[in-house]
DNA sequence: TCTGTTTTCGCCTGTTGGTCGAAAACAGGT
DNA sequence: ACCTGTTTTCGACCAACAGGCGAAAACAGA
C-alpha cells in the first residue's frame, strides 16, 4: 500500500514524501504508506494511512495505479505494493508531519527503492486522465476562475494550454458551470475574471472520448454483464 | 493473482473459466489464478499460471486490472487477488484441461466470489481500450480481412461497427497495412476481400486521443521525470 | 480621459468520426 | 457471353470538435 499523493503547489506538480529513518534506504524519500488492515480493503487502507500524514478532507480523489512486485524492488524482504495516486486540491495546506515534505515532481530528491517510478506512473495517470475525465476537480478550489485553472492545467500536463480551449472543451462537456459571481481584478487592474466551478465533484470520464461508439439510440438500456454502455444497436440481427 | 482470459469465439466474447472441484463455492466457475511465487513479479506469475490451462504463445497481451481485497470476498480466508486481463487471438483454440471452459462473458454462469466483478471490469477494459490503442492486434490472427475485423470489434463492443468507419479510423491512425494478398470470396461469390495486418503487436496507445494536447514543437524532447512527453512548449516562460 | 492590463467572446480553420451510396470484383445460372 | 446476386472497396458529404487569433469588454491607475 502506497500513495502518491499530488498537489499543485507554487505552480508546481509536487508529491508528498517522508524521510526514511531506518535502514534500507535510511535517509532517502519514500512514499506514504503501510500494510494492509484485516477489516479493510486496500482503498480504505490508503486512506487510513493517509490520514496520519494528512487530513483526509483535503484528499479529493483515490485511484489504484497497479501493483509493484518486482522480487528485489526492496532489499532483504518480500514486499509487494498496491500503488495509489491521492490528489488535493491546490487551495488546501494540510499540516504535515516533520518528517515529511512537498517535492516538485519534476526534480525529485534521493528517492526510496521503486518510488520514482511509482510517481511517475501516478503523474501520466493524471496527466491522462486531465483529458478525458473532469479529473480537474481534484486539484482545483471549489470555485476558481479560468486563469487560475488554466495554470493548474499547466503545471500538471507540463505544457501551455490555450484558456480559451480550455474553457471551451470543459464547458461543452458541461463539466465546469459559471457561479455567477466575478473575482476582484488583480493589482495591476485588468478584467474581473467570472468564477466558475465543476458540476460534479467525482469523477465523470467523458463519454464521447470513445470511438467506434454506437449510434445514438433513444435511451432505454438495460444492464446486464453483456449489455451495450450507452444504448445503440445491441447488435445487427443476422 | 487471478487471470480473466478473453477470446472471440464464434462471434462471441468468451472467458476462460475453471470449474471448482471443492468448497467453498464448489461447483461454480472460477478465473485461473495461483499464489505469487518468491522469484517472480505477478505478471510473470500470471503467465505461468496460464501455462497450465492454455498454451501461453497463444496468449497476446497481459494487462493489470485492480486489486480486489474486499475483506470477505473469499469466505474463511483473507485472499488479495490482482486481477488481469488476458487476451487470445480469434485464430487460436489452445488444448484446455478437462474442468476448464469457455462461456459467453454475456451470458456467465454461477460465478464464484467476486469473479463476475472482476470479468466485468476486465470487458470493459477491452472495450475502451479498443477505442484509443491498437488492441485489436491481440484479438485478431497475424492477417486478417476487414469484415472478419469488423465481427471481432462487434462481439468485444457488443454493438455494430460501420466497416468503413472502422478501416478508416485504423488506417489513418496507422495501425493497420495491407498485405497485398486478398483472401478468397464466400461461397456465394462477392468481390475478394483484402488481407490486413497490425503494424505493430504491441500495445501502442493512439498519440492524439488526449485533448488539450501541447503544440506540435519540432521534435527534439528529453526524457526526465518532469518532462513533457510529446515534445511541444516545456512551458511558456512567465 | 487616456493608457495598460486582463478577461471574454466570436470567427475561422483543419481534422476527425460517422453515414451513405456508387462502383468494383467475384460466383453461379441462363 | 450476359445477367443477377453478393460482398467488398472507395469516394463524397456532413456534423462535431479542437485549436488559434484578434477584437471587444471591463477594470486600475495616471
Amino acid at each position: 500500500m502506497l500513495a502518491a499523493v499530488l498537489q499543485i503547489r507554487a505552480g508546481t506538480l509536487q508529491v508528498l514524501l517522508w524521510q526514511r529513518a531506518q535502514e534500507p534506504d535510511s535517509g532517502r524519500w519514500a512514499l506514504p504508506g503501510g500494510r494492509l488492515g484485516d477489516d479493510e480493503d486496500v482503498e480504505a487502507s490508503v486512506r487510513r494511512q493517509l490520514a496520519e500524514k494528512v487530513d483526509v478532507r483535503d484528499v479529493t480523489h483515490v485511484e489504484q495505479i497497479a501493483v509493484f512486485s518486482a522480487p528485489h524492488r526492496v532489499p532483504d524482504v518480500r514486499l509487494v505494493a498496491t500503488a495509489f495516486l491521492g490528489l488535493v486540491p491546490s487551495d488546501a495546506d494540510p499540516a504535515v508531519p516533520p518528517d515529511t515534505a512537498w517535492h516538485p515532481v519534476a526534480r525529485l530528491p534521493d528517492t526510496a527503492f521503486d518510488h520514482a517510478e511509482i510517481i511517475r506512473d501516478a503523474r501520466d495517470r493524471l496527466r491522462a486522465k486531465l483529458s478525458y475525465t473532469n479529473l480537474g476537480f481534484a486539484l482545483a478550489p471549489r470555485v476558481f476562475t479560468i486563469s487560475a485553472l488554466r495554470e493548474l492545467y499547466v503545471a500538471a500536463l507540463g505544457h501551455g494550454v490555450s484558456a480559451t480551449n480550455l474553457q471551451r472543451i470543459l464547458t461543452r462537456r458541461k463539466l465546469l458551470v459559471p457561479t455567477g459571481g466575478t473575482a476582484l481584478p488583480g493589482p495591476s487592474g485588468g478584467r474581473p475574471a467570472a468564477e466558475f466551478r465543476f458540476t460534479d465533484r467525482a469523477l465523470k470520464v467523458t463519454d464521447a472520448f470513445a470511438v467506434l461508439r454506437p449510434p445514438p439510440g433513444p435511451g432505454a438500456a438495460g444492464c446486464g454483464v453483456g449489455d451495450s454502455p450507452g444504448g445503440g444497436t445491441p447488435i445487427p440481427v443476422p
